[in-house]
DNA sequence: AACGTCATTATGTGTAAACATATTCGCCGC
DNA sequence: GCGGCGAATATGTTTACACATAATGACGTT
């Protein structure tokens, strides 16, 4: 979402109907960021009802003493963050479920490392191409039979465990991904590079560490860890599916 | 985010001027969302490197055949997306880390129920006002010595255990919540149909059921559980801190 | 009363023009 | 060579206008 910046523009009249303007129609709101503040502040004091109707644009342009283009980017923007609904013809209305979105970014295993100001490595730990799994085979899309690209890796984070990421990458997506070695740049790192536009979901749980994992991370067996799986997509087909396990204590951070 | 919609909208010039400028400049992409779609082939094809910086806005109008405007909103809504990067008077680049975002939706616990299709219910454990502990009269910004509302509450599905939810509402935030009797909505609802705009942060993490958790949830003590804590903030004051922990099995799913 | 039609209306979009603002770049003096 | 200053430039914003489109609602027909 695009939270107005501070920044706030040019008039087009000149200083003269500026002048004039000033104590014309209202209140004067020149700003589509003033006017998302003065629409905001109705809402959150009451003056508009949660699922009532709001006054058209051309109405608050009036009131405002703007242009209906800067009230129609200001309630654009209100609706793309889920607070107004706006509807052709019948006008825009308080969502009242204002339907909160919080955002994460997808971040690059390494740069969670580097944020919390420890010094980031891999190993990878298994490369080649096999015969996935059922339940990976369908959520590649994959012929029965056909091969893809398994990487199991190791994040490091100042030479300690950090993350467990057992990867398949689709070789009829990504082809060049077969003959890439990946101990220089990690697999995720890679694909968030060359394959841009990339859509997805992402499943977070809690597991007990397998035997495997434990001996892997560092930690006991069964001890609780929390699990990302994640598929992505381009386009139609799948390219990757992901299933990361951090090691114990991880806490994943988000922004409402 | 604001994904481009299917309507085309309309041209300021009448049907003269269109058949005129259909093939004059060049491609004749008139809607924003046709800029979009043809920004974003650009970068997907490599004819736009990544990092690398595009043409500026009235030259892509004019190869478009289209208004600065026009252009203008599209590069907006790509940089709103995260895959182009834009500076003032440095021009606009193609981000080499597209920085996904997953969005993720906060639910009201009982649509996370019914949309499994079981029928939710809950029981309201605890509800007083008490003093908190430090680590949560921090968070809520509360002096020491002040009281806050303590409600702990047990959400079911289909009469099964689904999660425990500890909940500290601040009264200096929300004086009405300290009359309200919460067993016949949940707090969690109350709070999302009256407090507007609340911003804050969420924690994701695993960790183990502890002995009285685990009673409430119907599992052994130990088991590894999903546990979410959240900030719930309107503007400047915090309004409630929850913990809550999912019984054994629960899986959050996000879409990027 | 049920149904189809058409006018009305609020939002959605595009254009051209102007001014605002933040950087960057080149130039000038030292 | 270096530092400061002003010109150039790309984006940011606003305006006024026109046309597009989707709902709604009123109205007339069956």
């Amino acid at each position: 979402m695009r939270q107005p910046g501070p920044s706030h523009g040019g008039r087009a009249a000149g200083a003269v109907a500026d002048a004039i303007a000033d104590d014309a129609p209202g209140t004067g709101l020149r700003t589509w960021t003033a006017v998302v503040a003065e629409v905001t502040r109705r809402i959150a004091d009451g003056e508009w009802r949660l699922g009532g109707i709001i006054p058209s644009e051309a109405e608050l342009a009036a009131e405002f003493g703007c242009s209906r283009n800067t009230v129609n980017r200001a309630l654009r923007a209100l609706a793309d963050q889920g607070i107004l609904e706006r509807k052709r013809r019948a006008g825009t209305r308080v969502r009242h479920l204002p339907e909160s979105r919080a955002s994460i970014g997808i971040p690059v295993v390494r740069h969670l490392v580097e944020r919390r100001g420890a010094r980031y490595g891999h190993h990878v730990l298994e490369q080649r191409a096999q015969e996935p799994p059922d339940t990976v085979a369908a959520s590649l899309g994959l012929a029965a039979g056909a091969e893809a690209l398994h990487v199991t890796s190791l994040h490091l984070s100042d030479a300690a465990p950090f993350a467990l990421e057992d990867r398949w990458v689709s070789l009829a997506a990504v082809p060049t991904a077969a003959t890439t070695d990946f101990s220089a740049v990690s697999v995720n790192e890679w694909l968030v590079r060359n394959v841009p536009f990339s859509t997805g979901e992402i499943g977070l749980s809690a597991g007990a560490a397998t035997a495997e994992e434990a001996a892997r991370l560092g930690c006991a067996a069964g001890t609780p860890v929390f699990v990302e799986d994640r598929v992505t997509r381009l386009g139609d087909s799948a390219i990757t599916v992901v299933r990361t396990v951090f090691a114990p204590g991880y806490r994943m951070r988000l922004t409402i």
